[in-house]
DNA sequence: TTGCTTGTTGGACGATCGTATAACAACTGT
DNA sequence: ACAGTTGTTATACGATCGTCCAACAAGCAA
């Protein structure tokens, strides 16, 4: 039997990366409430302590595993618009597409976003990070409504409204999966956006 | 200076309400992290023992605080609608103005739904009681637009849209205080209204 | 009054929590 | 080869967790 190497010094980098995959396994697996360092350590085969070396506390490691969830999120949705092309209308469709399809909809995730928001009310510097992550969503998905035609006094409205229908569906399909399909989600986000840009283009 | 009843004996019924409304309190105060037994009961004025003489434990207590959180949501939309009226879009106007409006559009609600959902995914009984109170949302929804003249066909998918939409936008709300008021909502949640309920009738 | 039922208390119990820390192992530069 | 730096381990500590339980107080029936 080979003997396990009880010691492997990693780079920190690295390191810091797993941990945060293990926090976001766990997270997965036990949900918010059977979270804690030594069931991440336990996870990431690594001692309790080093939890502690990287992180400031749990809380800062929730957090930087909600980031990393939200740059994957976003490279998801960036490769789904790099394969749709030009159209405008396509890429919006690609959009609320990817939205819906894994690793974006992807039902682990969700322990990681309620961890993340239980924290926002208390946390400023937590609060603020959401803040920043929102606001570039919103701006992206301006991006693409305005290629779309949408009038610019009614963009940030339009993108407030599109994230908004496409974060409840989600977080419905992630909650109650038997109420509707993820199909039934896409549709009808694709449905709202058809209304959205006949309306905009017959108002103004 | 009164002595303080050491001892009160209280109406079943009115004991365990008092020990709901605790919960709600503490879980907007601290948070879900900060929700225990003995920070309920401390809340509630009473020994921590009493907590577990009501509720089968902590998760049964979050439950049954969300299911009056519920039913105070569903009695402040039953008396908006009673306001408004009969005439079918006033209705849904006032559905969605009252779900953006005090006492539904409170933050500190949201430390009530957020620890709600936490619980979902591991407890089947909870996941079923998040099905229910879903379902009887979406029935009422469904009831009003089915009123404003949405096609029987549309009428699931319409009614999905608008939850998820009111969802989404009372969720950001709450989250990111500072992206866009309540006002705000209120007028893209209407505007979406709009553009359903035209499709709808050009479409068909 | 007397006895019985039951809401209520207050503390004990073991488990687990987050964090701190001393000892140890691996790498780096000399 | 050797010393210094640092990632890592293992454990200990106090605090807090959920739960349990024997004792007590209040209301009710007889």
């Amino acid at each position: 039997m080979s003997n396990a190497p009880a010691f492997t010094r990693a780079e920190p980098d690295a390191r810091r990366q797993s941990l945060i995959e293990a926090c976001a396994r766990v997270l997965a697996r036990a949900g918010a409430a059977g979270t804690s360092v030594r069931a991440i350590a336990l996870e990431a085969g690594v001692s309790p302590g080093l939890v502690g070396h990287y992180f400031a506390g749990i809380d800062a490691l929730v957090a930087a595993t909600y980031g990393q969830v939200e740059a994957k999120v976003s490279a998801a949705l960036d490769s789904a618009l790099a394969q749709a092309g030009t159209a405008p209308r396509a890429r919006l469709d690609a959009y609320v597409t990817a939205s819906f399809a894994p690793p974006i909809a992807s039902g682990e995730l969700l322990a990681t976003w309620i961890a993340f928001w239980s924290l926002v009310r208390s946390r400023p510097d937590i609060a603020r990070q959401h803040d920043e992550q929102y606001a570039r969503f919103r701006a992206r998905l301006e991006a693409l409504l305005a290629a779309c035609g949408i009038a610019p006094a009614r963009l940030r409205h339009t993108a407030i409204a599109v994230t908004a229908l496409v974060d409840g569906l989600w977080l419905e399909l992630s909650l109650s999966p038997g109420a509707f399909s993820a199909a039934e989600a896409c549709a009808i986000a694709r449905a709202q956006l058809d209304a959205l840009i006949s309306t905009s283009r017959s108002a103004y």
